[in-house]
DNA sequence: CTTAAATGATAGTATTGCTATCATTTTTTT
DNA sequence: AAAAAAATGATAGCAATACTATCATTTAAG
């Protein structure tokens, strides 16, 4: 049985669809290559053009600029995690279990899913880890909201938060803290990888550390007393 | 009385230090405001450099590059309020006095330091919550690590973990639970004033709510039980 | 098999991110 | 007050980036 996974992605993104021609999926593929590489300063579209054997102009075809192309990766990223909690949360009906796994999905690193043929979710892991800020952090945040490119991202906050008020659905601050587990997940794991200092691993690794801490600090923050 | 603050930065952040002539205070000055007002994509040392009427060169003389002079700002902001803390909780002993202080300094809007007069506290606290990751997020954050300049950082990180530890010697995630509410306090700023679904913050806007909400989840994330 | 769509090839432009040179001020030392 | 040193201003230049435009060629769709 061969099921690959399909993500319908915002159309704004983008100019022409890259899932829709070779080069669009060799665009995606190479640039989360390249930029896991070289970094998304350092990464042009003439280069990403050089890897793939086309033109800059070509890429343009597909996207406005590589800011753009950043954000397309990243949500799709956000939306690939939000399937995945789904996914692992199926026929689990107790909510804090639930809770539980998706604190684990996002905090612990990822291997390539082979359902998604062109897209190296390992390498996607460490850009959203490293970049993923950035697709935020811009001028044009108003402007990106408001064509509802951070939908992906809003929607999985809006996921946790509920998993949040099915376990206490007196706590107030449902989605600061699914906000919180959501960067804290990801910004640990580049810490613990750059500045260690900044957490509290030191040379013991313990793969689910991150994890722990956030489903002690979430837990204990929404128990019932 | 007059009293001027003075906070001695890092020598290889800079080629020649800005703080000892009139035009290396205005670099620093205008750089806030610029990078406040267009963003620090749009910023260039040239459009600095015309605002404050020198050249382009005479900026490079004073900062290698645009990604220097960001993390000299906010190796200022974080110092300062590394000293502010230390102002506030002056003569106070009680450790989970000082570490409620030390959350509410962070995450409060903060007005202009009169006692650093070519350096405007408002503008900057913006910039960090707006920019402040991307002085991290660098392919050069080894480098710069090495050259200590994240120091005012990760000395503010073991500040709280102190106070943390001083409240609770048991907690096994201090440096972690310092690191969040660093983030998030300033994080969490960004998206009430972009994208404030990520936030629990509606229409209703209480001016000490990200204080609020990080005291409630560390005071009952180290709570001894 | 014709037409439309997508791609390749090439050119060009304004801006960015620097480095270099040299003359002119300003400051420091004697 | 004169001489030396340091800082600044003015200008030039260069490789790379971030695009836009044009037109020929290949590929796909009706």
């Amino acid at each position: 049985m061969e099921v690959y996974l399909h993500i319908k992605m915002n159309e704004k993104l983008f100019l022409r669809n890259p899932e829709e021609t070779d080069l669009g999926k060799k665009i995606i593929q190479h640039a989360i290559i390249l930029i896991h590489k070289i970094g998304f300063e350092a990464f042009t579209f003439k280069k990403l053009a050089h890897e793939i054997g086309t033109t800059e102009a070509g890429i343009y075809r597909y996207f406005e600029n590589k800011h753009l192309l950043l954000t397309y990766i990243v949500d799709w990223y956000w939306s690939w995690q939000d399937y995945r909690i789904d996914f692992h949360n199926n026929n689990i009906i107790d909510p804090e279990l639930r809770l539980k796994k998706a604190i684990h999905i996002l905090s612990e690193k990822v291997v390539d899913d082979i359902s998604t043929p062109y897209i190296n979710e390992n390498l996607l892991y460490d850009i959203v880890m490293s970049e993923g800020a950035k697709a935020f952090l811009t001028r044009h945040v108003n402007v990106y909201n408001e064509a509802k490119l951070f939908k992906p991202y809003k929607d999985l906050c809006t996921k946790i938060a509920d998993l949040i008020i099915a376990c206490n659905s007196d706590y107030q601050y449902s989605r600061s803290i699914a906000t919180s587990v959501l960067e804290m997940s990801h910004s640990l794991n580049f810490y613990i990888k750059n500045l260690p200092s900044l957490t509290d691993v030191a040379e013991a690794k313990d793969e689910n550390y991150i994890a722990n801490f956030l489903e002690k600090l979430v837990f204990t923050a929404i128990q019932k007393n």
